[in-house]
DNA sequence: ATAGGGTTAG
């Protein structure tokens, strides 16, 4: 994560925020005041617009007390921009004004600016209060703004909020979301008051990671449980293949909502127990979306993408209000199912639900033209984003590489460059499979040398199966060969086997015996590699040879599974 | 300040 801002940690001197009320205008004070009542929820952005105007003309901007309802209403319309408008011409803002902005920015976003606005209040040498860190710091969470967070985290100590439990609290989950689990613990330990909020931020930390030993310790030690807790140590359980602990302990707890069921059936659902989540979805009174878009989300991970766009004429039957997460799952589902007929019906849905400005949204559906096979539908949608992200691009990008589109591709990531998006390891996933797919040698090692130039990509497997398949497709059996015994990472089986393809292709019996014993070794129950090698004896008639691999397979008692031809279902129309 | 559904690759 680049640091987004220099957050200053001089914490003196602490000047008081001044008020500098002029005269004229505290007179007026009560003729302007009875504008305040018109400042709620509903106020439209226009009239909060005249009233900020009617507020600048009398010189009212600078009342502190009426400039804090204006800009508590104008966050209320979700209008950021408009809000801070108002803020930069308050002079000496107050704590409560600062906060107001901060927490404004880290619930609509851009979420940058929440710490964009902790830095200009601590540059002015605002002091903060303890409302004002736990919205920041939330922030750094969502960003993952490690660095940010940490020198908030200084702030905090420098200014003597250490025994604050809300405070404290922030920022352990602040070190839980940027995966500084260690960190996080040490602020928890360091607490001398937990709350059950505490508690639960870790055990819940633990959980999202994976460590579902420390997490299952902590959950037995605490001295006070909440139903979150309960939630977050079942959804840890389901998510990381503990399924059966997760049901048990979901049939036990003191009490189970919506949120329960809703983690079980993601649970099911990952398992493959379609079966049990739609049980669970049947049984449960009180659906609402997220409820809903689990349920059409476990089809569509379950690979059946029909059932997951009936249930969504269920929902829409149901009256239940779509959002942009059901959304991405129907595209999801829709691309899964990839027939192109669904694709005006889904544009229907997003212009009429007014998710057309959505990124996410946009980018699936590159991927829904792209898995309908319309890449020039794709390419129009991609040109629509205005401010295209590395997603777009990747999304675009991955289309013409299945597509086996080099130009397309190539161009792309010119393109990308152009406009300064950072290419990531996606794209060079995309980038790299198509020169190997066609090819390209010297362009799949200069692609590849720039990957690993840039420096701020980490290289993995998938890189290196793609290099060595380009090698090794090109007679460059030699070169890929190295590569693997040079890579940074562990090889996967399937990176050896990539090479053993290629020593068959090129016949080049001596490196397939090297490269086959390691096969042997990593996974000595496929049958696959024997086979391959096996042939390749065949081939040169060396049948003593051949007759030698097929006894050490016997005595691993290793057997090629018969070839299997699977029926291709007829889905039918379904819509 | 703590819990549930989602987009790019393989």
């Amino acid at each position: 994560m680049p640091q987004l801002i220099a957050v200053p940690t001089s914490a003196t001197p602490f000047s008081k925020p001044k008020i500098h009320l002029p005269i004229e205008a505290s007179k007026q004070t009560c003729q302007i005041y009875p504008y305040a009542h018109l400042l709620n929820r509903s106020t439209s952005s226009d009239h909060l617009n005249q009233i900020h105007a009617q507020m600048l003309v009398s010189g009212l901007h600078q009342d502190d007390l009426l400039i804090t309802k204006l800009i508590t209403s104008i966050i209320v319309t979700g209008e950021p921009e408009l809000a801070s408008l108002v803020f930069n011409q308050v002079e000496c803002p107050n704590g409560f004004l600062w906060t107001s902005m901060i927490r404004c920015y880290s619930r609509y976003g851009p979420f940058k600016e929440a710490i964009v606005f902790y830095a200009r209040m601590r540059c002015q040498s605002f002091r903060p209060n303890n409302f004002n860190f736990p919205f920041a710091l939330k922030t750094c969470g969502v960003l993952k703004a490690l660095s940010e967070g940490k020198q908030i985290h200084t702030d905090v100590m420098k200014l003597g909020f250490v025994s604050d439990v809300f405070v404290q609290t922030a920022l352990l989950d602040m070190y839980v979301k940027c995966r500084r689990l260690k960190t996080a613990k040490q602020v928890f330990d360091s607490m001398k008051t937990k709350s059950v909020v505490s508690w639960t931020a870790i055990v819940a930390g633990y959980c999202r990671h994976g460590l579902l030993k420390q997490a299952q310790e902590l959950f037995h030690d605490m001295p006070a449980k909440n139903i979150i807790t309960w939630n977050a140590m079942i959804d840890g359980l389901a998510r990381f293949g503990d399924l059966g602990t997760a049901r048990w302990y979901f049939n036990s707890m003191p009490q189970i909502n919506r949120v329960s069921r809703t983690i079980m059936i993601g649970g099911y659902s990952r398992a493959g127990d379609v079966a049990n989540a739609r049980l669970l979805f049947d049984r449960m009174t009180e659906k609402e979306v997220v409820e809903w878009t689990a349920m059409i989300s476990c089809y569509v991970e379950n690979g059946e993408p029909g059932e997951a766009i009936k249930l969504f004429r269920e929902m829409l039957a149901a009256d239940v209000k779509v959002d942009e997460i059901t959304m991405l799952a129907l595209i999801s589902a829709a691309a899964q199912f990839g027939s192109s007929h669904l694709c005006v019906w889904i544009e229907n849905h997003i212009s009429e639900g007014g998710f057309g400005s959505d990124i996410r949204i946009l980018n699936a559906l590159i991927n829904l033209y792209v898995q309908c096979g319309s890449i020039e539908k794709a390419f129009d949608s991609f040109e629509k984003i205005p401010n295209k992200d590395v997603i777009s691009y990747n999304s675009m990008i991955t289309g013409y590489a299945t597509h086996g589109d080099a130009d397309g591709t190539l161009s792309l990531f010119s393109m990308m460059i152009g406009a300064n998006v950072q290419p990531n390891s996606i794209t060079f996933v995309g980038v790299l499979t198509v020169c190997a797919h066609r090819g390209l040698v010297d362009k799949g090692r200069r692609y590849f040398r720039l990957m690993l130039d840039l420096g701020y990509i980490k290289p993995k497997v998938e890189h290196y199966a793609c290099m060595v398949d380009l090698l090794g497709r090109a007679g460059h059996l030699e070169e890929a060969h190295n590569l693997i015994l040079n890579m940074p990472i562990r090889p996967e089986p399937s990176t050896w086997g990539a090479l053993l393809g290629a020593c068959r292709i090129h016949g080049n019996l001596g490196m397939a015996e090297v490269v086959a014993r390691k096969l042997f070794e990593m996974e000595p129950e496929n049958p696959g590699n024997y086979a391959i090698l096996t042939n390749m004896y065949s081939e040169k008639r060396m049948w003593d040879a051949a007759i030698k691999v097929r006894t050490a397979m016997k005595e691993m008692r290793v057997f090629k599974t018969p070839g299997i031809s699977i029926a291709v279902e007829d889905v039918g129309p379904c819509c």
